[in-house]
RNA sequence: GGCAGGUUGCCCGAGCGGCCAAUGGGAGCGGACUGUAAAUCCGUCGCGAAAGCUUCGAAGGUUCGAAUCCUUCACCUGCCA
């Protein structure tokens, strides 16, 4: 067995951890018991959480032991962020994300075998306790003055809006979990992403003030572009959602496709499971041939083929060779054309429906005023011909097979128009 | 609790009675170049076809006219208690 610990290395995907060397020793030595949370601050995981999910499977492959929290309790409080205070979601929006989160995050991870994932609750434990058995038994192990340090607390008590007592007091739930999993179920690494190190060692202090155990952290590195800053968002600014109904899988297929060559052989190494071999070669022909892509089309196949299946893949390489292929529109069987739109957002239409009108509700464009820039600034396209009137409709002529038509904005922003009937 | 300062469009930030839908920067969007890349350059950037309409923390008021003045409220920051 190699040493997983190295492999995350190699794979860049270490940021900071507590005692390397013990950690090392202690995944050498046996199955190790670890656990990740995540919080339902949303209907569905993004991007972000792909890397701690892949992480957990690479450590579960390697033999050890996953434990799969969702935040029912946390995500009822609020990590506090550097820039604002959060809005509170209602008890029963919580509840609902929570059963959400549960099934995403069981996908990732095998259910069965020798080690299996443990899938838990933290508000299974917080919610009977009293908020006198919280600060006696918990809150006296901790110091104000380490938490003041925290980087997203200190961060706002520089900032206008201050923080409240709530958010402030996250890392101690947080903490908290880590303690019962040690206790329960013998856990002992927690995992989680670099702006989560403040919190995976408020557990791990807490666990070695009360059990006098040391036990570890360790944390991945966020995934920036080449200019710095964070990514994960698409185009449009929005998240990569890993639930079909949030983002498509054709969608989600488009986004990896589109890395930038600068990001392919980082981006393989932290959401694939190839091997060294497979990514180096891939990497060198991504400098030797760069236009072909070849490393963006593993990426992005490998990626969704995980987040959304096989077919779903297939549909979605197949949607993108029909609407960004070489062949025109207008010689595209029916069957193929219906497959392909059937990915994208879609509008209902019909002869004589307002160019601007198709594009709104289409969302291609964010108001009537918008289409109409979009078309004046030569953004506008009808099956790949571009719009050159700002009051043009749709003719009969443009509906491919009588039904279809393909909008587009700008060089990727795809819809398609769909004709009443049939 | 007292005193002072602040709250402007997605973000930062000018404006301090009419010329303000509101300078500038960033982000975003479109175009050129390319490889459905990056960088760069150009354009655009409240809604509306237009007339016009709705914006400058909230609600009232003064005025022919307010983001700009007054009152109350909310929140933030600093100093004092």
């Amino acid at each position: 067995m190699t040493d997983i610990l190295d492999e995350l290395h190699w794979r860049g995907l270490v940021a900071q951890a507590t005692d390397e060397a013990a950690l090392r020793e202690a995944l050498a030595a046996g199955p190790v018991t670890y656990y990740c949370g995540f919080d339902p601050t949303a209907p569905s995981l993004h991007m972000g959480n792909l890397v701690q999910l892949i992480t957990m499977r690479r450590l579960q492959n390697a033999g050890h032991r996953p434990i799969a929290l969702v935040g029912g309790s946390t995500g009822l409080i609020g990590d506090p962020k550097p820039t604002a205070e959060r809005t509170l979601n209602s008890p029963e929006t919580v509840a609902s994300w929570v059963e959400t989160l549960r099934e995403q995050v069981s996908r990732f991870l095998r259910p069965d075998g020798p080690n299996p994932v443990e899938v838990v609750n933290n508000l299974d434990w917080t919610a009977p306790l009293s908020a006198l058995d919280f600060l006696r038994d918990i809150g006296k192990h901790f110091r104000v003055n380490r938490m003041l340090a925290k980087e997203a607390v200190s961060a706002r008590l520089d900032s206008q809006d201050g923080i409240s007592y709530t958010e402030f007091s996250y890392q101690i739930l947080q903490g908290m979990d880590f303690l019962e999993l040690y206790r329960k179920y013998g856990c002992v690494l927690q995992l989680g992403g670099s702006d989560q190190w403040g919190n995976l060692t408020a557990g791990v202090d807490l666990i070695h003030r009360v059990e006098q155990v040391s036990v570890h952290a360790l944390t991945t590195t966020l995934i920036t572009k080449s200019d710095g800053t964070k990514y994960g968002k698409t185009e449009g600014g929005g998240t990569v959602w890993l639930d079909a109904e949030m983002m498509s899988p054709y969608a989600f297929y488009q986004f990896w496709l589109n890395a930038e060559d600068s990001q392919v052989g980082r981006l393989l190494r932290v959401f694939t499971f190839r091997s060294r071999e497979e990514i180096e070669a891939l990497e060198q022909a991504t400098r030797e041939r760069p236009q072909a892509r070849e490393g963006q089309r593993v990426l992005a196949a490998d990626v969704t083929t995980l987040v959304h299946g096989e077919r779903a893949t297939e549909q979605a390489i197949a949607a993108s060779q029909a609407l960004f292929g070489r062949g025109a529109l207008t010689e595209l069987d029916e069957q193929t054309l219906r497959d392909a739109t059937a990915e994208l957002a879609r509008a209902t239409v019909g002869v004589g429906t307002p160019v601007v009108e198709a594009f709104v509700a289409a969302g291609l464009a964010p108001s009537r005023s918008g289409a109409r820039r979009t078309i004046s600034e030569g953004g506008a396209y009808i099956n790949n011909t571009k719009v050159d009137d700002v009051d043009a409709v749709l003719a009969a002529d443009q509906l491919l097979h009588g039904r279809y038509v393909v909008l587009r904005r700008g060089r990727k922003a795809l819809a398609a128009g769909v004709a009443d009937g049939a």
